[in-house]
DNA sequence: CGTTTGACTACGC
DNA sequence: CGCGTAGCCAAAC
C-alpha cells in the first residue's frame, strides 16, 4: 500500500478524507482505503485486505486538536471496532449518537441510513483520489 | 533489536 | 446468520 517513506503522507491523506465526513454520517476503514490509489508496485489483490488496516493505523495516530472526526469511521460490519465496553468504544458511540447516528440492539449502525456517500467530485479530483466503494 | 500488537476484511464453515 | 481465521507489516513495547 505504501512504503515507509510514504507513511506520513498516507496518514495525512486519511486524516484529510475523514475531515470530509459530515456529522450524522459514518464511513468505514475499507471505504476510506478504497479512495486512496494503490502504490504502483503493489499488487491490487494483495492490498485489498491490507489497506483498511493501515487506515486503522493512521486513525490510531490521529492528532488531537485538529478537529478530525475520528468517531465517524467504523468497521465494515457497521460496528465500532474498539472492544465492546471499553472507554474508547463508549466514547465513540456517545459522540455518534450526539450527532444523530443510531445503533440497533446489536450495536450496529444501519449503512442504508447513515452511510457516507464520499466527498464531492471536486475534492476527489483535486486530491487525486478514487471514487469510494459504496457501503452496504 | 526481536516480539507482540493491532480503530480490518473477506471468506469458509 | 454468527464465529473463527488467514493475510499483512509498521508501530509500539
Amino acid at each position: 500500500m505504501f512504503n515507509p517513506p510514504n507513511a506520513q503522507s498516507f496518514f495525512e491523506t486519511v486524516w484529510d478524507i475523514v475531515r470530509q465526513i459530515p456529522a450524522g454520517k459514518v464511513s468505514s476503514y475499507g471505504q476510506i482505503a478504497s479512495m486512496i490509489p494503490p502504490d504502483v508496485d503493489t499488487e491490487p489483490t494483495r492490498m485489498k485486505r491490507l489497506a483498511p488496516r493501515w487506515v486503522g493505523t493512521a486513525l490510531r495516530k490521529t492528532p488531537r486538536g485538529k478537529s478530525i472526526p475520528w468517531q465517524r469511521v467504523i468497521n465494515s460490519g457497521g460496528a465500532i471496532s474498539f472492544p465492546a465496553g471499553s472507554p474508547q468504544a463508549e466514547e465513540q458511540r456517545r459522540l455518534l449518537e450526539m450527532e444523530g447516528v443510531c445503533f440497533d440492539q446489536r450495536g450496529k449502525v444501519d449503512f442504508a441510513r447513515f452511510a457516507w456517500d464520499g466527498p464531492d467530485q471536486d475534492y476527489l479530483r483535486r486530491k487525486n483520489l478514487l471514487p469510494p466503494r459504496l457501503l452496504k
